[in-house]
RNA sequence: GCCCCCAUCGUUCAGUGGCCUAGGACACCUGCCUUUCACGCAGGCAACACGGGUUCGAAUCCCGUUGGGGGUGCCA
């Protein structure tokens, strides 16, 4: 299904840092791209001047980037405000939109009195408002009929026209609005498919009909993009994902560690499985193979932090060694742990790769190696090191064997594993927990042997006569 | 209020009239492997929101109810 004339386009607004939704979209506009051979579009939608910080633009960039998300074109509808208003002007001149000079108060109140919460009541309509202080654009909406669309995803949607109110396309200030800038630039850029959130549906028929009449008469056979709503990632309470209350920026997901490809992944999943009903963790072009817009489920997702956390610990298993290291390199100072030094993570990383979920959780498993032996729970010490006179003499005569024997042993893994297991056969027992939890202070963690001659012998030796003296 | 959308295990995806005593994955629980943990393996728990139709037959089609979400800006 390769069709090159397809023209999607991701339009983010640079009004805060990009979102696991946004990302989601942008991604879903890619896979189709991807899957079609078409051209996929950035479109930077900075029409509102107050709220866009032109130097999130970069960090769009970085965190597309990050996703390995690519673009073929790239505009910002800021250096593109005169065709907007030149638009504008001509439905003026058509008597297709009018000026008005209510304020936002008078709007308000008026709809108070109605009686409803409902918007602009056409006060303006007819009063021929000249262009001055405080006075907007307002597009004409239709009283009657109907808008519709067919949407990839949820069918059929129709819009009662007469529910529209006459909304404004431009500002006071003269800046154009979103949906004007929107329908202008889907026509100008030949956009054939719209592949957005749910939460733009409404928009769709304010935006269907400002493109109708942007069509010139010899045009009116231009066909509308085909519409597809993505189904919205909500939070646990089943509420949109949101900048403020969630953490959901894609860049703070590559700053825990995550890998791009588990991310990509993961949110491939939410909305539409493998059609081929294969393994959800894929190749991405495997699944761009089968990537299929009218696939996708309209109901909403969660976004789920667990799932995502198994999709990240496959993905990191899966890398080779090297890549692994490279991966985990930039998270090797940790908060908690301090500076681990890269050879020795070297050295151990093929132990933490099997272990660690998220990269910048690496460090953890080292924190007894650089550091000093955790404080243990009581409860885990008791239950390693025994909560009966019986076991804590065995433990006490195990750490005592195991202080003397390694005293001038070869500071060598297999030696000490002989050692250490030796004094189990000896005493009939099991010596690597109660090892283990003196010289790390908890119960599960990497092998023992050898990061444990990645420490000085002495060291060794006092943390296990400490463990032995709190028996 | 008004407009639009959604509804299968805790989560997510499969299921598009009979193959469903509803399947996979994550999570959770049990066991095996392993002198830790993790991985792996074998099991287990667990769902068609409700009520009406249509049909020989409905998770699948229709209507309603309930529940949830989105929108309702001189934001996008």
């Amino acid at each position: 299904m390769t069709d090159s004339s397809i023209r999607v386009r991701f339009s983010p607004a640079p009004t805060g840092y990009l979102h696991v939704g946004s990302a989601r979209s942008a991604l879903f506009n890619w896979m189709y791209a991807q899957r079609t051979g078409g051209t996929m579009i950035l479109r930077i939608e900075d029409t509102d001047a107050d709220r866009s910080q032109p130097e999130l633009i970069e960090a769009i960039h970085d965190n597309l980037g990050w996703l390995g998300i690519t673009w073929d074109e790239e505009y910002r509808q800021s250096d593109r405000f005169d065709q907007y208003r030149a638009a504008a002007q001509d439905f003026l001149d058509r008597g297709l939109a009018y000026r008005c000079d209510c304020s936002q108060d008078d709007v308000k109140a008026r709809a108070e009195a109605r009686g409803d919460q409902g918007g602009y009541d056409g006060h303006c309509r007819d009063r021929n408002v000249e262009a001055g202080e405080g006075v907007v654009v307002r597009f004409r909406t239709p009283d009657d009929g109907i808008t519709a669309y067919d949407d990839l995803i949820r069918g059929h949607v129709e819009f009662d026209n007469a529910t529209l109110e006459d909304f404004v396309i431009v500002r006071s200030s003269g800046v154009p609005l979103f949906h004007v800038a929107n329908a202008y630039d889907d026509l100008d850029m030949g956009i054939t498919h719209v592949v957005r959130g749910e939460d733009l549906v409404n928009t769709v028929p304010r935006v269907l009909l400002l493109r109708q009449a942007m069509l010139g008469p010899d045009q009116q056979d231009t066909p509308n993009p085909v519409f597809a709503h993505l189904p919205l990632i909500v939070n646990e309470q089943r509420k949109k994902l949101s900048k403020r209350r969630d953490d959901v920026s894609v860049g703070d997901y590559a700053d825990k560690g995550y890998l791009p490809g588990a991310m990509r992944n993961y949110l491939l999943t939410l909305g539409g499985g493998p059609r081929d009903g294969g393994e959800e963790i894929r190749p991405i072009d495997e699944l761009v193979a089968q990537f299929d817009l009218n696939d996708i489920n309209a109901a909403p997702a969660f976004f789920d932090i667990k799932k995502l956390d198994h999709f990240n610990a496959e993905y990191i298993r899966a890398l080779p060694l090297d890549d692994f290291v490279a991966a985990a390199t930039p998270f090797l100072d940790h908060p908690d742990v301090g500076d681990i030094d890269a050879d020795l993570f070297g050295r151990m990383a093929g132990f933490v790769q099997e272990r660690v979920r998220r990269l910048d959780e690496s460090p953890t498993f080292l924190d007894w190696v650089v550091g000093d032996a955790r404080e243990p729970s009581e409860k885990d010490w008791k239950k390693v090191m025994g909560n009966s006179e019986e076991k804590l003499a065995t433990t006490a005569r195990v750490l005592d064997l195991v202080i003397e024997r390694i005293a001038d042993c070869p500071w060598e893994p297999e030696a000490l594993e002989a050692i250490v297991f030796g004094v189990g056969e000896e005493l009939e027992t099991k010596t690597q927990m109660p090892v283990r939890m003196a010289l790390t202070g908890a119960r599960s963690g990497i092998p023992l042997f050898e990061p444990m001659v990645e420490l000085e012998r002495e060291v060794v030796i006092q943390r296990l006569r400490d463990a032995r003296a709190k028996l």
